[in-house]
Parts: structure tokens; sequence; C-alpha cells
DNA sequence: TAAACTAAGTCAATATGGCTGACATAAATA
DNA sequence: TATTTATGTCAGCCATATTGACTTAGTTTA
């Protein structure tokens, strides 16, 4: 009877991962939701959208919107927003692209380093204890697991992207 | 210069796990996304929130409404719409409870079924790919280590609610 | 060089999914 | 009986996303 509603063998492990990525992936962002609540900012404050500007700015010194837009997968449109009330307040600035004049290269400022760290802080702490409980083998795998979790066609871009060396600031 | 912006050994790999979190999370949400964007229904169209009913709904047979608030985490006022909408349409039905007859215990009719499958066959094919990929000890691995990023205080509440053995049907 | 394309920004309208606060109903419990 | 609990509902608000149309400035190409 446990096995009711599985169409193969293996599909209740299945499941269970898929359910448990649900819930892992609601506490990891609930920790940085926590911090944005507190931060009153002038102009309407910030949500998730913003954190993730933050989080691939401060990885990606002098990235263009246009590669932004391809992270995030979303319209210009609502990057626009977003985007405008971080510049506006302060957290990020824009430079001209120096072989390209038509592109914006984004940088963080230093008050957007302060809050891209109270960001980052709680969600480093979570998977640190897990790493280290985990032990180095595990969490090696863990991460394999989670790239092929990735469209097959994007691994390869996410991988150049995220161990990419970090550069220096304008 | 690699380990510029770490603040302790290991922060780069807990970084990329971070950022492949991230990832893996949008493209697993991009699946259902797309069997919902195809499925037009009378009375405006149905999203991720409907689709989480649908899956833990469909999971857990007869759950009350104050169960699904729980795991959701969010206000019953915005489960409300989404509830509506779904019983509206036929996908789910409610039975007062026997035991406390203010209870409205949650079931998926046939036709919800059908949308549950639809929603979780591409998810789980992806991780089906990747289990198959990974080995039995890798995955196991895996399930582990995602249970361990939730909250402490909430692990065995949702070791309870996965490990749960399907029930039959109202 | 003129035409076409590209990077980015903007305006407007709309949808979705959350939130708070207030209040209602019915059933269980102290 | 009085209170608490489970659920539902109304109203208004906010954040985040969408589509479509259009602009500006700079680059590329025919």
């Amino acid at each position: 009877m446990a096995d009711i509603n599985n169409k193969t063998p293996g599909d209740d492990e299945i499941r269970q991962a898929i359910e448990l990525l649900f819930f892992a992936y609601r506490d990891f962002v609930a920790d940085p939701d926590k911090v944005l609540a507190d931060y009153e900012s002038p102009k309407g404050s910030l949500g998730r959208a913003h954190h993730r500007v933050i989080h691939f700015v401060g990885r990606n010194p002098g990235m263009t919107v246009a590669e932004l837009l391809q992270i995030l997968q979303i319209t210009k449109q609502s990057l626009a927003r977003v985007l405008r009330q971080l510049i506006d307040e302060g957290f990020v600035v824009q430079e001209r692209g120096p072989e390209d004049a038509r592109q914006r290269l984004l940088y963080l400022t230093a008050k957007g380093e302060a809050l891209e760290t109270a960001l980052s802080t709680p969600q480093r702490a979570r998977f640190r204890r897990l790493f280290e409980k985990a032990g180095p083998e595990a969490s090696r795998s863990f991460r394999t697991l989670l790239l092929e979790l990735i469209n097959e066609d994007e691994r390869d871009q996410v991988l150049t992207l995220i161990a990419r060396k970090q550069q220096t600031s304008p």
C-alpha cells in the first residue's frame, strides 16, 4: 500500500527529494527575507528581487545589465524598477562600458557591500554548519547534484559564472 | 586574489553552493510553470500557488486547512483565494472532519489528480535522471543534506510529513 | 556614410501572490 | 455559559512579474 501512487520504483525517493527541495529553499530564502524586513529604506522597502541583484552584482562586479537579465531570467522592465531603486538609494553604481559605451557596468558601493554581507551571512552560516557536519565528500557530491538539477544547456554557463574569480572594484 | 572576498576557508565552496541552489530551484520550478501556462482554466489562470496546494493535498489526502497553512507558511487570506479557485473549478473537494466538524478535510478530485500528475511528471523526470546518474549513495546523501538545510526545529515535522504513507481517498 | 542593429531605459496596463486588519460563523471545550 | 478554535470572507495594500510600445545612444554593417 505504500507504493500505491508510485509510477516506477524509486519514485518515493524522488518525491521525497522534491519536497525536501521545496522546504530547504523555503527556509533558505527566509533568512535574508528577515534581514530585509528589518531594513527600512527611504523609497519603498527592499525585497527578494533586490537581494538577488545585490548578490550577483556583488559577486560579478562590472557585469552588464544584459548579463544580469540572463541570470535572473526576468524582463528588463521587471529589473528596471529594482535596479533603479538600488541605484537611487546608493547600493549600486553604474559605469559606462569602456569598450562598448552603450553598456552600463554594475558595481556595488560600500553601502551595497554592507548590505550584501548582512544578507549572505545567515545563508553562509546555514551552509557552513551543513558542510562541517557532512564532510567534504558529501559536500562536493551535494554541489554536483545541484548542478545536474540545472537545465543541461545552461550548466556550462552556470559553472563558468560561479567559478569566476572575484575581480577588483571600479 | 581568488579569496579576496572570502571570510573563512571554505567560503568559496559555500558561495558556490548558494548560487547552485538558486539556479537549481529556478529551473526546477520552471518545469511546472510551463505546464500551468498551457493550462487555460475558466476563472483566471493557475500559478505556482495552485501547484503547491495541488501537490501537498495530493500527497496528503484528508489534510486540514490548518496543516496546509503550516506547510506553505502563508496567511489564510492568501491561501483562501487559491483554494477557492481550485474548489470552484473542481480540482479539490472539502469534507467536514468526522471527529472535529469545524475542520475541512481536503482531497483532490480525479481532475485534480490529473493536474497533479501533469505538474509532477517533468519534476520527477528531472530527479530520476539525476539519481540514476549519481547512484543510490550520492542520492541518499543529497536528501540528507537537503534535510539539514531546513530549519532545525522543523526537520522532524518535515521528515514525518514526507515519509507519511499514502492514505486512501475519501 | 547611411541604414540597421543593439544595449539600455521608460511608460502604461495587467496579473499573481503575498500581506494586514477586521469581522463572521460554527463547533469544541473549559 | 463563556471562551477558544477552525475556517471563511471583505477590503485594501504591496512586491514582483508580465506584455507591448517607444526612445536614446552607440555600434556594426552594407
